[in-house]
DNA sequence: ATTGCTAGTTAACACTGTTAAGTAGCATAG
DNA sequence: CTATGCTACTTAACAGTGTTAACTAGCAAT
C-alpha cells in the first residue's frame, strides 16, 4: 500500500507535469501549479525529484525512450539498409507529427535545459542514434552506401531530420508551403543524399 | 541631448541584455538583473520595450539581421549556383561558430519564444531564406540542380544546416566525434544532395 | 509506551514580471 | 515669474516563482 502510493504520487507528478508543460509551454510551467493540480504541497515534489530541472529532465528522458522504442521496433522489420533508413526517417517524422508535444518536450524544452542534462541520461538517449549508425554501417558493408564515417553520417542524418521537423513544429515554415509536401520532399532529399550514387538509371 | 540619451538608454538595455542572456542563458536572464547592471530601475525597461518578450524578440531580430547581412554579402560574390550554395552554407556555419551566442539567441532562445514572435519581424527575418530560394531557382534554370519546388528545397537546405549546427552547438555531439570533421562532412553531404545527379564521373 | 522513520506539511527567503501611482526636471505659455 | 504640462524616470505593490529549513501527523518496531 505504501509502496503503491509512493509510486502513485511520483507518477501523478509526472503526468501532471507533462500536461502542464504541453498546455502552457515551458514558460507557463511551474512546480507550484503542478502541485496545485494534484492537490499536494509544492515541496512534496522534492520528495521524488531533486528540483525543477530534475523533473523536466525526467520528462525529456521518458519521451526519448518512447521514441527510441518505436525506432527500434521499426528497424527490426526491415532488412535492406536504404529501406531501413527510409522507414526510420518516417517513424521519426510520424512520431513527431503524432506526438508533437512529446517531441517538443525532447527538443524545444531542452535547448537551454540541455547544459544541465545529466550524462547518465544522455547515454541512454543515444540508443536511437546507435541504431542509425548500425544501419549505415550495414549499408556501407553491402556497398549500397559510401559514407566515410558511419558515425558522423548517422549524426548528419539525424541532424537533418531534426532540422526539418523543428522547422515544421516551431511554425517557421512559410504559410504558402504545404507541410506534407515539404516533409515528403525534404525526407526524400535526405534519403537520396545517403544512397550511393549509381552511374546508371537513365 | 535628450534625443541622444533616449537612444542611449535603449541601447544600453539591449547591450546589457545580450550580454546577460549569453552569459547566464535564458534561465538566468531577468529584467531586474539587466536594470541593475546599467544602474536603472527595472521598470525603466518598460519605457523602451513592451516587456520581457518584446526585449528578447528585439535581440533575436537583430541577430537575424546580422546573419542575413553576411549571407547577402557572400551571395553577391559568387555566380555559380552550386558554388554559391556552398559559400552560403559556410557563411551560415561560420557565423554560428564565430558568434555561437548570437546564433543561439536566434534559435535556442526562440523555441518557446517563437509562438509569441510577431509576424512583422518574422517577415523581415525571411530575407536570408529568399536568397537561398533564388540561388536554387537559378540552379534549376541553368540545369545544374533538379529541384521540383525551389521554395521547398530552400527550406530543406536551411533546415538541414540548422539541424547540423544545433547538434554541434547544443553539445549533443558525441564527444568521440571531431566537430570540424563532422561539420565538413555534413555540409558536403548536404551540398551533394542538391547537386544534380550526373550519370558520369567514374 | 517510546523511539524512529516515512511522507508529507507550513513558513520563510530571495527572487521574478508587470502595473499603478508618484515625482524630479525641464520647456513652454500666460 | 508663476503655472501647466510633458518627459524620463522612480518607488511601492501584487501575485507569482524555486528552494530550503524546520515541523508534524501516522505508522512500525523495539
Amino acid at each position: 500500500m505504501s509502496e503503491e502510493q509512493k509510486i502513485s504520487l511520483r507518477d501523478k507528478i509526472i503526468e501532471a507535469s507533462r500536461n502542464l508543460l504541453l498546455d502552457e509551454g515551458y514558460r507557463g510551467f511551474s512546480l507550484r501549479k503542478v502541485a496545485r493540480k494534484i492537490g499536494v504541497s509544492a515541496t512534496s515534489i522534492y520528495l521524488h525529484f531533486e528540483g525543477k530541472d530534475d523533473l523536466i529532465h525526467t520528462l525529456i528522458d521518458e519521451s526519448i525512450q518512447k521514441l527510441n522504442a518505436k525506432l527500434a521496433e521499426t528497424a527490426s522489420k526491415e532488412e535492406d539498409p536504404v529501406e531501413r533508413l527510409e522507414v526510420l526517417a518516417w517513424t521519426y517524422t510520424n512520431f513527431a507529427l503524432e506526438n508533437p508535444r512529446e517531441y517538443l518536450i525532447i527538443y524545444v524544452v531542452s535547448s537551454d535545459e540541455m547544459t544541465r542534462y545529466p550524462k547518465e541520461k544522455f547515454r541512454k538517449a543515444r540508443q536511437g542514434y546507435e541504431l542509425l549508425t548500425e544501419t549505415i554501417e550495414d549499408g556501407v558493408i553491402k556497398g549500397i552506401m559510401d559514407e566515410e564515417d558511419p558515425r558522423i553520417a548517422s549524426y548528419t542524418f539525424w541532424a537533418q531530420l531534426h532540422g526539418v521537423m523543428s522547422v515544421v513544429l516551431t511554425k517557421r515554415l512559410d504559410s504558402r508551403i504545404d507541410q506534407t509536401a515539404f516533409l515528403e520532399q525534404a525526407i526524400q532529399h535526405i534519403i537520396d543524399g545517403f544512397h550511393v550514387r549509381t552511374s546508371v538509371d537513365k
